[in-house]
DNA sequence: ACTAGTTAGTAAGGCGACTTTACTATTTTG
DNA sequence: CAAAATAGTAAAGTCGCCTTACTAACTAGT
């Protein structure tokens, strides 16, 4: 029971630390790219864009989608409603409801952005190998099917020392 | 020029979705087992300990290595520092400073935080094989040293249209 | 048709995890 | 020893959420 050896093994292959970093940093150049061509846009804005259908989606589905509260979803779409980039129409079969979808402004922008995250990968897959890469996003998929199957916590107490 | 086919694509396989996902996900995971043993740690606690060295830290050293604020460390650690985990003492050669370092409660924490996620690791290899964990590491190594390496954004100015 | 219960969305306030700006107390340097 | 740098603290602000509490509209049961 080293405490130093663990520490030091710890540190070094740490898959968490590994994941928590890669995801920031390219998340951080990805956001940056696009805020260069499109200031005012947030890094949480890019959040609901997958979520969004062509036709329109319900805040209340994309809330679900992207598993945060109604009252998020409400505050993003309100912000980038005012920024153009989408629009929200009340749906035809609920007078509850509204249907939220891009502008067209919405979808130029959101081509470019798509157009920015290609060159992104394609200058990744230059660094580091077209394989390495493509690798990478499969076997990320697998962890994250994995990730997705578990069912919260599966634990017994433990007790703590002292 | 299609855009539903290029919405398509962007939804599956995108990596930086993928990391994000999977840090989330890994991250909720490996704190929910910690709190279990051990209630008052936040995830945010746990970013600071990679930093931490045996003989203690400066405050400022771990900002400049966890990325954040002076500020930010100093709440970080006096919250650990009421759990118990951590000791502030001055530091011999600075008056002005301060080295944190594990209390014998926080190394024993550690101990049992640093076991549950080889634990963890040990089950996902379980389940995705242990070649490809191991590769998926190795492979997020390069990843992460070529994102490090990016001088911030290289861009020249695209026109908004619209 | 009318009430009861559900659902879509809004409002207000709070919290966690930071940052910025401004400060004090030391230390180093010229 | 004065000037600049550095370690840390204090206070207030921001961002991205959540919880609680609501209104308005829809749906089902009687």
């Amino acid at each position: 029971m080293s405490f130093e050896k663990d520490l030091l093994q710890a540190k070094r292959g740490n898959l968490g630390q590994l994941l928590f970093r890669c995801s920031r940093l390219l998340n951080e150049q990805g956001v940056s790219r696009i805020q260069s061509f499109f200031p005012g846009v947030r890094a949480s804005h890019t959040s609901l864009l997958p979520h969004i259908d062509l036709e329109g989606t319900r805040m209340v589905e994309l809330a679900r989608r992207a598993g945060i509260s109604k009252q998020a979803v409400g505050q993003l779409v309100q912000e980038m409603e005012g920024l153009g980039l989408l629009v929200r129409s009340p749906d035809p079969e609920d007078g509850r409801a509204w249907r939220v979808s891009f502008s067209e402004l919405g979808r130029q922008a959101l081509l470019q952005g798509l157009a920015q995250l290609r060159q992104m990968q394609q200058e990744m897959k230059m660094a580091l190998g077209r394989e390495r890469v493509e690798r990478l996003v499969e076997d990320l998929g697998c962890l994250l099917d994995y990730l997705e199957s578990k069912p919260a916590v599966t634990q017994g107490e433990s007790s703590v020392p002292g």
